[in-house]
RNA sequence: GGAGGGAUGGCAGAGCGGUAAUGCAACGGAUUGCUAAUCCGUCAACGUGUAACAGCGUUGCGGGGGUUCGAGUCCCCCUCCCUCCGCCA
């Protein structure tokens, strides 16, 4: 959500970022309601302002038993323009208000400008990818035939982009939930969370999902969205909270089932787990203060990284162009992990910087030290990781010749030491 | 599901038709050998104004309507929270 006066202040930078999301400049437009409203709002005030001094002559005058008939028929006589005012008001301010919550976030000055990921810019690359003595395998080529991995069973309950895993696989699963949340806990400062998974509209509006993206969700029949995304209920954690500079940063992590219906991605990535209606992710979710959200992205990125880097899992980190990025993010970093049975990088992390976009949505401020008022925090969240994504990842990197697969050596703590499944 | 109670500034908490008390915290200043204490002010948003302050004004008591010269206060609708009962992992 954007400041009015900013854009009042900076109508061409405010543009330049519509641009290089592929949007039509917008800052006349809205700069000129934006008067309009200010007009109106200035003329009401002077009505309400006349009204209020005739009132108290009215409540003097009639305490002192005076008549006030003719006050009282004067002010009557502005009630109309005042209804008038406040109704163009409302208007106005609603239909302002109302635009300005469906723009996207302004991409940061160096983030490349382009339409999709074809601009993307990769700025790391960590890890040689396997090289096998056999043609490798696609995950669910690996889970089917070892029985661990049961796309049928899932289509009998639920229909198509659903999974039912089995035995060491759903396991695996767990494990890899589990190693993730220790690291981001024991080393990284995260404070676990365990949240709700269904949450209100307001919810979903504050960190930029609704009203523009409901086609993505599931609703349920008395009107809960079921997260898409534990950011959403992470961030919200600090919605309508002042909190004390000294307080900042917040981190925050959980491990929760996401849900997407993806109504836009019909036909992409069909087989296999990769792309559900359903799947595991840990989430990172820090609140920042303004001046430091830069490297609290760095920091964040890095903690996903070091996932894959435990795991040993081939990556290169992307930073997205302008058409890439979600709609709230200011900067976003991918991290692609490696994967052997399509023979290219598939994205298993996004680390955003959301600036103050989703603050304002969400009313979450903090006091500064010096000085007074409030200012907006900034906002992060970053995947790490993708569960079901990793394990797709582990999977395939890992996979054996028999058919089989081998456990990544920093995971096998969690798996109660087993070394390999065959 | 049933019955009650509630929502007021960063927090606590009055106010029941006539300018939003008071306390705590925070910030600025005064005072002070230092700390503490004390005193004054500030302490929400918006409009207007300013180089920036100041100043002036409006709104703000969960949200939206209504009554009234005037609404935190009266009426109607909605949302959320809490307590008790019932059901339940």
């Amino acid at each position: 959500m954007y400041d009015l006066r900013w854009i009042r202040d900076n109508p061409e930078a405010f543009d330049a970022g519509l641009a290089a999301r592929g949007m039509a400049p917008l800052a006349k437009d809205i700069l000129a309601r934006d008067e309009k409203a200010r007009a109106n709002r200035t003329q009401l005030q002077e009505i309400q302002n006349r009204r209020n001094a005739l009132s108290k002559q009215i409540g003097a005058a009639k305490s002192k038993g005076e008549d006030a008939e003719s006050l009282i028929a004067e002010v009557g006589q502005l009630k109309g323009a005042l209804q008038a005012g406040e109704e163009v008001e409302r208007e106005l301010s609603g239909a302002l208000r109302e635009t300005l919550s469906e723009l996207p976030n302004q991409p940061e000055p160096d983030v490349p400008v382009g339409q999709d990921e074809e601009t993307n810019v990769e700025v790391r690359r960590h890890g040689e990818p396997p090289v096998f003595d056999f043609e490798p395998k696609q995950h669910f080529e690996i889970g089917e035939a070892l029985g661990l991995m049961d796309f049928e069973a899932a289509s009998k309950v639920s229909g198509a982009r659903f999974v039912v895993l089995r035995g060491a696989l759903a396991r695996i699963e767990r494990a890899l939930a589990a190693f993730m949340l220790d690291i981001h806990t024991l080393e990284f400062d995260y404070t676990e969370i365990s949240p709700p998974l269904l949450v209100r509209e307001h919810t979903a509006f504050g960190t930029g999902n609704l009203p523009k993206f409901e086609e993505d969700l599931f609703k349920t029949t008395d009107d809960f969205y079921l997260l898409p995304t534990a950011e959403m209920v992470l961030t919200n954690l600090v919605r309508d909270e002042v909190l004390a500079e000294a307080e900042l940063p917040l981190r925050f992590t959980a491990h929760t089932p996401c849900f997407r219906s993806e109504a836009g991605a019909a036909g992409r990535d069909t087989r296999g787990m990769l792309r559900q209606h359903q799947f595991y992710k840990v989430e990172m979710v820090s609140i920042s203060h303004p001046d430091q959200s830069g490297e609290e992205l760095d920091r964040m990125t890095n903690c996903a990284e070091t996932i894959l880097q435990r795991l040993g899992i081939p990556y290169r980190a992307m930073l997205l162009s302008s058409g890439d990025m979600g709609f709230s993010a200011k900067r976003t970093y991918d991290l692609e992990g490696w994967m052997p049975g399509q023979d290219c990088y598939r994205e298993i992390s996004s680390c955003s910087n959301c600036g103050d976009f989703q603050a304002r949505r969400m009313g979450a401020r903090f006091k500064p030290n010096q000085g007074k008022g409030t200012n907006f925090v900034h906002t992060l969240n970053g995947s790490g990781l993708a569960v079901g994504r990793t394990l797709i990842a582990v999977m395939e990197n890992y996979q054996l010749a028999g058919g089989g697969f081998a456990i990544p050596e920093a995971l096998q703590p969690y798996v109660g030491g087993m070394t390999r499944i065959a």
